[in-house]
DNA sequence: TCCGAAGCGGAGGACATACCTCAACTTATG
DNA sequence: CATAAGTTGAGGTATGTCCTCCGCTTCGGA
């Protein structure tokens, strides 16, 4: 609701635009606002009609705007984005792995679960749109949870056959349930996530995981997984 | 690629319809075998397009020999539904509790796995298609999973706080999984239901799970999770 | 106050996808 | 070989998304 600290695109760009209107710059912010709206409910497959309803402004505007979705994206997701990074390094200022990694998947598994477009962001396709000032958010993100990983590892308090390629998958099912459960029971996803962590803590009988996942095979589930943000084209 | 066992549809129904003619029987079965390789790959949302393209026929053909998807549903999947039923009483001859449960859990997660169909019909929309001689699988299933359960347990072997409301969640997410990883790495889902099954295991150090889910929680979520075989109207 | 540039709206064209029908044609079989 | 049974696939209906374009409205500087 708050509309706060929303940025008018001043500077920042090669920038040669002089400023909007004001009728202009007001419909901007509610676009950005209704934007940020939509995609938390809907996750990035949002249209832009959507929005533009949303934001009560036609659909012209919108693409006057933002002309592809990756503009309006890169907007209305930069503090999100920042939040995300944020608390990963915060995960990894815990007293030891374990928590910290336990920390980082709860408070992961929160924001997607509240955020649908972050999910997709996250865990997806971010790859495909160069972020303004941030690389893609697993760049920053994925040597963090490297950290932590390898920390847990060290104490041994995570079973020795885990890698970080586990960690988006397992949000990703997280956050599937989570999804698919908004609407009836918002915080059931708490529960099959606890399963998980006590499958991942180390224990005198586990079973066998087989072969890890490479990078590689991660990418590729991400990307048939999440939806692709851009148009086939 | 064995296309013995399909049965031909004599008897078995109210019954007045004179046997088909010998082309038409062939295309009938064409039709079913290819029903049942799209719907693998695909799941409950594929098309009749799909099927009629891969039996060789045209679309027409399918419509007049199965005028509707509950209808194609019905006869493609008779026979992997009574195997699920089977596979679940075979698990309940398991000497203990848990292993009944592992390998319950393993079996379905494969037969998802490798059928996308049956997981859609298993896990989810079978209700509103009222299958042939047999309920639809979730009440014949069901049962037999309570009492794996519940025999687990009694033995002390699996943590008292999961209920069999959770079995057809974790099979969600698993089978997500593979469905996602299915091109890539086929088996990576193994990796996955084993950590949740380390997790399901009683243990000195396990978390809170939170609430139950209710049977109408399930319900709702796998209405919404699971795609409607039936087009809306 | 006034007017030109900036902005707005949303109908509608282009495209894609799915469902399902039907009239013209083909084929098995008594 | 006559005819009922069967086949076909183009095309109508419906839905949904993307995006443009042009007539109209509004802002704000002169």
């Amino acid at each position: 609701m708050s509309s706060t600290g929303i940025g008018s695109r001043t500077s920042t760009e090669g920038d040669d635009e002089r400023p909007l209107r004001r009728d202009a710059e007001l419909n901007r912010q509610r676009i950005i606002e209704a934007a940020r709206e939509v995609f938390a409910e809907r996750g990035l497959a949002a249209t832009f009609d959507e929005v533009a309803h949303r934001a009560g402004v036609g659909i012209g505007t919108v693409y006057r705007r933002f002309p592809t979705k990756e503009a309006l994206l890169a907007v209305a997701f930069e503090e999100r984005l920042r939040e995300h990074a944020r608390m990963a390094e915060e995960a990894l200022a815990a007293p030891t792995g374990w928590e910290a990694l336990v920390h980082f998947l709860r408070q992961a598994a929160g924001m997607h679960a509240e955020d649908r477009g972050l999910r997709d962001l996250a865990l997806g396709a971010s790859a495909e749109l160069g972020f303004s000032p941030h690389e893609r958010i697993r760049d920053s993100v994925e040597p963090i949870m490297r950290r932590i990983i390898e920390r847990a590892h060290e104490e041994g308090s995570l079973r020795a056959d885990v890698t970080v390629e586990d960690i988006p998958l397992l949000l990703m099912m997280v956050s599937e349930v989570a999804h698919h459960s908004h609407a009836v029971r918002p915080e059931a996803y708490h529960r099959y996530l606890q399963l998980l962590i006590d499958g991942l803590r180390r224990s005198s009988k586990s079973g066998n995981l087989g072969a890890p996942m490479t990078p590689d095979d991660v990418e590729a589930m991400a990307r048939q997984w999440l939806p692709t943000t851009l148009p086939r084209r």
